[in-house]
DNA sequence: ATGCAGTCTATAGTTACTATAGGGTCAAGC
DNA sequence: GCTTGACCCTATAGTAACTATAGACTGCAT
């Protein structure tokens, strides 16, 4: 119902976008051109709009632009299955949440070094000397 | 106490490392250029070993390699407070901890959106449509 | 008329590598 | 002696998703 134009500065500020990112996602292919006033300015519609806030949204999701990409092409094909938007989305979450368990798991040994640490000189540091006591020769190699 | 020289194809097997990410690393002035052989071929030794096994433990914890630029560093006075070390330590550990937040809280919104699916076609789309459904329309500015 | 915010293009920088091209070297087997 | 394959060399470009900078133009208010 909106059939406004507005500027790049207005699109950034309301889809919480630097313009820069913008005039990027055109460059790529992933927002379309939009119409140019004579002076060369930029002009959106609330189409553009739309889809960069779909495209902000996913990525606020962590979900990588190759991806939205593959979704925002699903969208041409309304009467195809929706099991190919549930698998991008499944994969995603899978990822976010091996991420989180090696996160996990980097900071318990993080935590436990940090903690073994009282204070005293470089020389004397706990942290260091945790990081440095393994490995401290090459294996020699039987060949 | 070991004073045998190494190709850089052994180091990188006994470190873990590609070969090319140590001639990166080499690049960027964080591990120490090996001596050469006459036909121009890399020598390492013990120390590149220790050096190098420190680096990769780092980054296996998450350390950015500026940091452990400055970690470096910092050993080369060991006679000051081990309190910086301490200080990236513990920064790193917030900012890992901070991300397992982010993703925990990502991974749930996702995981709710893709339960709510229940298939049919794209435009039936559960997860689709809610990421679509806020913010359809530009804010009107004031000005 | 002047100034400042907004817009334009083009290019380079960021992080930590990875990949490729195009070449030289070394050791083993025939 | 020659080939084959694994290893080494440099230099350059590509990756993801932007960010920063330079140099120039526009639009609007005072
Ligand atoms: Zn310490
Ligand atoms: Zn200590
Ligand atoms: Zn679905
Ligand atoms: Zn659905």
């Amino acid at each position: 119902m909106n059939t406004d134009y507005f500027t790049i500065g207005k699109l950034a500020k309301d889809t919480d976008t630097k313009v820069v990112t913008i005039r990027y996602y055109e460059s790529i292919g992933l927002l379309p051109a939009p119409l140019r006033t004579g002076h060369n300015y930029r002009l959106y519609n609330c189409d553009h709009f739309k889809r960069l806030s779909f495209i902000r949204r996913c990525r606020s999701l962590g979900f990588p632009l190759s991806q939205i990409r593959e979704i925002i092409a699903l969208t041409d094909q309304p009467d195809e299955d929706c099991q190919k938007v549930d698998k991008i989305a499944r994969g995603h979450l899978d990822i976010i949440e091996s991420k989180i368990q090696d996160l996990t798991q980097l900071a318990s040994e993080l935590r436990q070094k940090i903690t073994a640490c009282q204070g005293g000189t470089i020389a004397q540091c706990c942290i260091l000397k945790n990081l440095l006591k393994q490995n401290t020769t090459p294996i020699k190699s039987a060949s």
